[in-house]
Parts: structure tokens; C-alpha cells; sequence
DNA sequence: AGGAAGATCTACT
DNA sequence: GTAGATCTTCCTA
């Protein structure tokens, strides 16, 4: 059993450029009744709000994305092609952004998550935005969520351990910005393609 | 009420 | 490498 600690919400209230890079190594853990899952973040993308054509927040205020203006560290979930994207809101005061959590490395709870994805093999089990909320039962009634308490079902925590990282232009979007956006583990086999 | 789009995934060639 | 499946939400009529 791992012990989690909590990271304060300042760490969220800045450029999600910064937070994206930075997220990386930490653990997203979800709370499934008596039983933990969680998993090392190994990749992430950042996305603003106006200035951004690839972000949900692009065409304004609208009722699901509404987390995007809101406080920064909660959860913003939203739907694409019968999946689930699991945001976190990072930005300044008054500003607009989010950021993606793309892949993650599973440390505990790994039969629950095959489980969840039906599959036996370890290999691919979280490798991409769509493949993780499915594995961690992660689904739109958590949109909202406070990811800097411990106390809730789902909530992000902090990790000491330092990777080399490396950045790319973000994946699937049909309108990228020309800034490199995308921010993964180097070396890790769980970063998506 | 219906159509289209979307930050995806899987399977098959 | 590419096609098709499939779901939630939004936009228009």
C-alpha cells in the first residue's frame, strides 16, 4: 500500500504548459470503493482556452466545458468518440487551460484495471487518454472532482522521483498550435504512439 | 428530430 | 497504414 500525499492547489494555478511538463511522474490515483488504482503519469498534453483551435474551450463558454474557466486542480472530463478525456483545469487567475493526461505507467490495482479493460495483457493497458479512464473506471459523473484531496475518488498525487523527459506536437488534433505541446517519460514503454 | 463532429481504439491488410 | 465502429454533446430546423 502506497502512501499518497496531496499537491497544493498552486502547483495547478499556473501556465498549463508548465503544469502539463511538470505533471509527469506523479500518480493519478482512483478510489473504487475499499480498493485503490493508480498509476504513474507518463504523458500529457496542454491546452488554452481562445487562443487555441484544438481546445474544447475554443468556441467559449458552454455548459460542458465550463470546468475550463473554473478552479484549477479539478477534474474536467469530457466525451470524445465513446471515450472519456480526463483534464486537469491548470491555469493563472482569470486565464483559460487545462491539461490532458494521455498515458499512465499502472502501479496498483493492475487486475482490476485489465478488468475494466478486458484484457489480460499488461502491455497497452493504459496507453492513451481513451484506453486509462477506461481502466480506471474514470467516467463523466467525476467531472468536477477536486484532484488535490485524498479523501476523494479520484485525485492526483506527488512523487519525488525526477525522468527524462521529452516534448512533440500533440496527438490527434486536427488544428495544432505550432508550440510543442505534448510532454511524455522518455524511454517509457507506457507513452502512447 | 436529425445530422455532424470529435483531444480514440481496434482490427485487419 | 487505413477503415470502420460507436457515443455523447452540440447545432440547426
Amino acid at each position: 500500500m502506497v502512501h499518497y500525499r496531496a499537491i497544493p492547489r498552486e502547483f495547478y494555478e499556473r501556465d498549463p504548459e508548465i503544469v502539463a511538463k511538470e505533471l509527469l511522474g506523479k500518480f493519478l490515483v482512483r478510489r473504487l470503493g475499499d480498493k485503490i488504482l493508480s498509476g504513474r503519469i507518463v504523458e500529457t498534453e496542454a491546452y488554452y482556452g481562445s487562443a487555441d483551435p484544438a481546445s474544447r474551450a475554443y468556441h467559449g463558454l458552454k455548459t460542458y466545458n465550463k470546468a475550463m474557466w473554473g478552479e484549477s486542480g479539478v477534474a474536467f472530463i469530457y466525451n470524445v468518440h465513446k471515450y472519456w478525456m480526463f483534464n486537469v483545469v491548470a491555469h493563472e487567475s482569470n486565464q483559460i487551460g487545462a491539461a490532458l493526461i494521455r498515458a499512465i505507467e499502472p502501479v496498483e490495482g493492475i487486475n482490476l484495471m485489465k478488468q475494466n479493460r478486458k484484457t489480460e495483457v499488461l502491455k497497452g493497458l493504459t496507453t492513451g487518454p481513451g484506453k486509462l479512464t477506461l481502466a480506471l473506471r474514470i467516467v463523466k459523473d467525476l467531472n468536477g472532482t477536486d484532484l488535490t484531496d485524498t479523501k476523494n475518488d479520484v485525485f492526483i498525487a506527488d512523487s519525488d522521483t525526477r525522468f527524462q523527459t521529452g516534448c512533440s506536437h500533440r496527438i490527434g488534433v486536427t488544428k495544432d498550435l505550432e508550440k510543442e505541446l505534448r510532454f511524455y517519460i522518455k524511454g517509457n514503454i507506457f507513452v502512447s504512439k
